[in-house]
Parts: structure tokens; sequence; C-alpha cells
DNA sequence: ATAAATATTTCTATAGTCGAAATATTTGTT
DNA sequence: AACAAATATTTCGACTATAGAAATATTTAT
């Protein structure tokens, strides 16, 4: 696949890409952040705010308010950290953990229908070709942010 | 890859998919939609409100909104069409033009970055991949809208 | 004992979205 | 030709999500 042929096939699935509410269609209004402070909760089972605002990158303020919505709908509780009492620990209820198995069994349903047709052979080399592609990604982000020109950052250079 | 490798990726990745902004990283405050309609609406050089609605899924109401936010950032402009004088056709400025080509430069990089990373078989199994991906995404959304009580739909099944 | 640091929430302003009503224009009907 | 219905779009008002600043509570350092 060339460029152009890559680029009109972006366009043409970039609304669907970007609006992946929709991917997991599970007749439950979330909106992205809620998502994905959910997903990143149940990974951990237990978790503080500073790390939720950190994981899904926004203000402290903005992850009160997310985690308070996903609280009000019963799927996550918070409770102060006995240890260190201005730490608020997030966990995901019965009910959120059941909607996550939910969210993972669609996932395995996208799985297995793009997967079902490759061999052993190619499932082993997507799964490289995945890593080195966000591997190179994230390399070219990276580089550009330390090009970009304002931001004073120091620049690495290899010595060969 | 299993399934439990894909999904771990699939979260650690997840944020960077979720906010595409940031990959086109080139110091304009975007919204997801505005994005969108501005490549859609270079996409075909010329088009009508309606068009727009129907493409980013957003009613008219929401467009215009949108569309006039792109004009007041001299992206965009508008023009009542002379044949219907209801229709309003909006075009993008050279500004606009410009932009975009400067996106489309910025994804090309992307793309090259990673097509140098792989060697042939590997690009070969990506772009079945890719193309497997998208059918998949659209055949799947599909089934569920299909699946939605409430709205009169003709199932196709499948006879064995 | 008190100042500084840390973790979090509350408050206020702002941007984006949506549905309903309003406006303008065209098409169909008699 | 006159007027109702249909179409394309915008305006308005309500609501949600987000972010920065100030406030609160607690811990750590001096």
């Amino acid at each position: 696949m060339n460029f152009e042929g890559f680029y009109d096939l972006l366009l043409d699935n970039l609304k669907k890409l970007l609006y992946p509410q929709d991917w997991i269609d599970l007749d439950l209004s979330f909106s992205k952040s809620e998502l994905l402070a959910l997903l990143f909760v149940d990974r951990y089972e237990e978790i503080i705010m500073s790390r939720i605002a950190e994981y899904i990158n926004v203000p402290m303020s903005t992850a009160t308010g997310i985690v308070e919505r996903l609280v009000k709908k019963g799927y996550l509780q918070r409770k102060r950290s006995e240890a260190d009492r201005r730490i608020v620990v997030v966990t995901p209820t019965d009910k959120g953990k059941n909607l996550i198995n939910e969210i993972k069994e669609v996932t395995f349903h996208y799985y297995r229908a793009v997967t079902e047709s490759l061999n052993e052979e190619e499932k082993k080399l997507l799964g490289k070709i995945f890593i080195k592609i966000i591997g190179t990604l994230n390399k070219v982000t990276r580089e550009e942010q330390e090009n970009k020109p304002g931001t004073t950052m120091i620049k690495k250079i290899k010595i060969e």
C-alpha cells in the first residue's frame, strides 16, 4: 500500500478511529476519559487520584470530575488512605468489574475477528509489527518535540 | 501475540489513540471535529453543510458551530449557492490548504518512518491486517446497529 | 511549633454539543 | 399565481466536560 492509498483509507476511517466509544458499543454513555479511567483503575485494582490524572493526562481538577461521575454511576468507589489521609484510593466496585469484563469480551470478539484468518506464524509476526510500529511512532513524536523551536530542550545526539 | 498481550498493548496505547490531535502535533488548537471537518472539506474541495454534518455525524446545529470556528480562524470560507440560495457551500481558504498540506506532510513522515522500519514480509502482512481491521470494525459496528432493538431494520442471516 | 510541601476538591469561566424554534428559500399543489 | 409543505441552515438556551486558581486537609521538614 502506497502513501496515497494509506492516506485515503485513513481519511475514510478517521471518524471511526476518533470515536472509540462507538467501538465498544455497550449502551453505556461514557466519555472517553471515563472509559480510560475505568480501564486504568481496573488494571491496577487500586490506584490514587494523582496516578489517574497522570495517566489520562488531565489536571487533578478534571480527574476529580471524571472519577466523581464514575462513582455516581456506581462503577468506582473512593476511600481515604489510612496511612496518609490526604490520599484518595480509587477501586472498582463489583458493577465496575462486571462492566470491564464485558468490555474485555467485546475486545476479544474484535481480536478474534481480525486474527482468525491468520496462522500461528502470522499472529506472532503481527505482535512484532505492532510493537515495532508503536515504538517508531513514539520515537518520531519525541524527535519532533525536541526539534520544536521556542521550547528549550536538551537534544541528545549520537556520537559515532 | 495472544489476546492478553494484545489487550495490555491496547491499554498502554489507548490514550494515545484517543487523542489524535496530539498525533498531528502542529501547534494548532483544533477540536477533533474541527480537524475532521477541515480534512473532509479539503477532500472534496467544495462541500455543503449537510454533507459535513453527515460525515462527522453531528446535528446541523453542531456543524454550524464547527464550521463557524474554522471560518473565524481563517481556514474555511462560506458562500451561498447561486443555484439554490438555501444552500451554503464551504471551501478551504489558501491558509486552510496550506495547513492541510502540512498535515499531509507530517502524516507522510510517520508513514515513512513506519514502513522503513519494516521488511517486505512485514509490510505485506501489515497491509493485509489493516484492511482486515477496518473491514471488521465496519462489519461489527453494522451488526451491532442491526441488533439494536427499537430501530426497525432488515437483518441479513446466513443460511448454511 | 510553624512553615513548606503534598493530595485533593471546590469554584468559576469557557468551549463544544444538542434539540427546538426561527429564518430563508425552493418545490409541489390546486 | 398563491400558498402549503419540504428543505437547508442558523440562532438560542440548556447542559456537559475541561482547566486554572483558590481553598482545604494533612503530612513533612526546620
